[in-house]
RNA sequence: CGGGGUGUGGCGCAGUCUGGUAGCGCAUCUGCUUUGGGAGCAGAGGGUCGUUGGUUCGAAUCCAGCCACCCCGACCA
């Protein structure tokens, strides 16, 4: 993408009511823009980083056997009737009128519909276990939202839908959820605690919430200090395999939010130089709830005794778009972002210092072209803005990598490749420095 | 939903107390000069002062209602 191109309308001046870092550098970026309280239009800078987000997430919910689908955002209030839902959830859901005057729902969550999807279709063990999900823009009518996509009203969330003939095969499909959200959350740079938590209005008895910690985070948590640097399965993990291992390795350990935090546990289970307490964001959540919704709407298998069960779900969600704000609390400076490299809107960008010096624009259009032939996504800044105002940008939109080319370097047979988060500067010639972007990038 | 605050060009603000036909910085546009860390000079454009009503010869300014947004708390992926 060539910048001169690009919309990108960056601020050097942020608006008032944004408080915390992640809001203002997404505002500043030009990533969102706030349309209504809690409402935002995602921009094309931050729009990418969302798509990276969700292919990220999209590629471990299929690696753990996981099937796509979608549904759709507005849902017939009779569903959530069945459930006792319409009337639990209270004012915190949108509640909308068609011109037939009839009751549909902006949808907060889909277990409901999920459900009903499932019974429609399924009716034997054996085609048992199944996971669906979907990534779809959710509602909840928060009386204040704040923190920017932190806590919006509109989100975008995956939610994952497993459903199991047994209690012992759910505990199995959880499993799968809970080292899938390990992988993905590392694939996007960041470092996750499980912790158990409380379940909220959508129910169950066993949940774990995972956690990124950050000084800006919304809840108090408690946790084993070596929970921290936990291994995190490889892409080899068997996901048909016994998984219970991984999962016993972690929850051995404490970890809590506050909301279930229990300090004599705490100090009993946790030698004093392990206690870690600090505050967090949660960005993921699993949930097993056996047969909450399959009860009341009569979401039954025919086992193989030939008799009726209803089935045993949980259920998975990912906060894709809080996880755009998560990251930036979790890696910025003072310049701006730092984007990891698997969810960088760009991978790299070439700044060119003079686009009216033809050896200069030549080495930049040279270098454009082999970095995206080497399949990363690039950004050429061919403007004619000044040097400085060049970088402050690039460093405050976050790119990881710069290659930065200008007269002078050139004129000695160099060019720079800067590191965004280290701020380490290379000289060397355009074809190494190439090379070397694109191994980055990779 | 309780408490507090703010609405004035795209963004950040002054002006409101003490009523007299709107100003500054940044950004934008034009021209020239500049170009290795947010350039300089000269010129230009852009605002029903959140909204409705009231007071007044006259309202951004005073009064009342409404709306929106932000902050603290309660609540929440």
């Amino acid at each position: 993408m060539r910048l001169s191109r690009y919309f990108l309308p960056v601020q050097k001046e942020v608006p008032s009511e944004a408080q915390i870092v992640s809001h203002r550098l997404m505002l500043r970026a030009g990533m969102i823009r706030q349309e209504a309280a809690g409402i935002y239009a995602w921009l094309p800078l931050g729009f990418a980083v969302l798509e990276k987000i969700k292919q990220i997430v999209r590629e471990e919910m299929n690696r753990a056997g996981a099937i796509e689908m979608l549904m759709p955002t507005l849902q017939p209030s009779e569903l959530w009737k069945e459930t006792g839902r319409y009337e639990a959830y209270g004012p915190e859901m949108l509640r909308i009128q068609d011109r037939h005057e009839r009751e549909l729902l902006y949808g907060p969550t889909n277990e409901d519909m999920i459900t009903e999807i499932f019974r429609a279709y399924v009716k034997s063990y054996k085609a048992l276990p199944l996971n669906l999900y979907h990534t779809q823009w959710k509602f909840r009518d928060e009386t204040r939202p704040r923190f920017g996509v932190m806590r919006g009203r509109e989100f975008l969330m995956k939610d994952a839908y497993s459903f199991d003939l047994d209690a012992a095969g759910a505990r199995k499909s959880y499993n799968r959820m809970y080292v899938a959200y390990l992988r993905a959350f590392s694939r996007m740079g960041l470092k996750t605690i499980p912790m158990r938590a409380e379940t909220g209005p959508i129910g169950g008895d066993l949940s774990h919430e995972f956690i990124v910690l950050a000084e800006t985070g919304e809840s108090g948590v408690f946790c084993h200090q070596d929970l921290l640097d936990m291994p995190i399965p490889g892409e080899d993990t068997d996901f048909d395999g016994d998984l219970e291992p991984i999962v016993q390795q972690r929850t051995a350990l404490y970890a809590a939010t506050e909301d279930v935090h229990d300090q004599a546990r705490f100090e009993k289970e946790v030698p004093p130089e392990k206690r870690l307490s600090a505050r967090g964001i949660e960005v993921g959540q699993v949930f097993y709830f056996g047969t909450k919704y399959s009860v009341p709407m009569k979401a039954v298998v025919t086992g193989p005794d030939g008799k009726d069960v209803p089935i045993e779900g949980g259920s998975y969600g990912i906060g894709v778009s809080r996880l755009v704000g998560a990251i930036i609390e979790a890696s910025h400076d003072d310049k701006g972002v730092i984007w990891p490299d698997a969810v960088a809107p760009f991978n790299v960008a070439v700044v060119n210092l003079r686009s009216d010096d033809a050896a200069v624009s030549s080495a930049c259009e040279t270098a454009y072209d082999q970095l995206q032939k080497a399949g990363l996504d690039v950004l050429y800044d061919d403007t004619a803005d000044r040097p400085g105002a060049k970088l402050s940008t690039l460093e405050l939109i976050g790119i990881p990598t710069l290659l930065v080319i200008g007269p002078k370097g050139l004129k000695a047979g160099v060019v720079e490749v800067k590191d965004r988060r280290t701020g380490v500067t290379e000289e060397m010639p355009l074809e190494a420095a190439i090379a070397r972007c694109a191994r980055k990038g990779s």
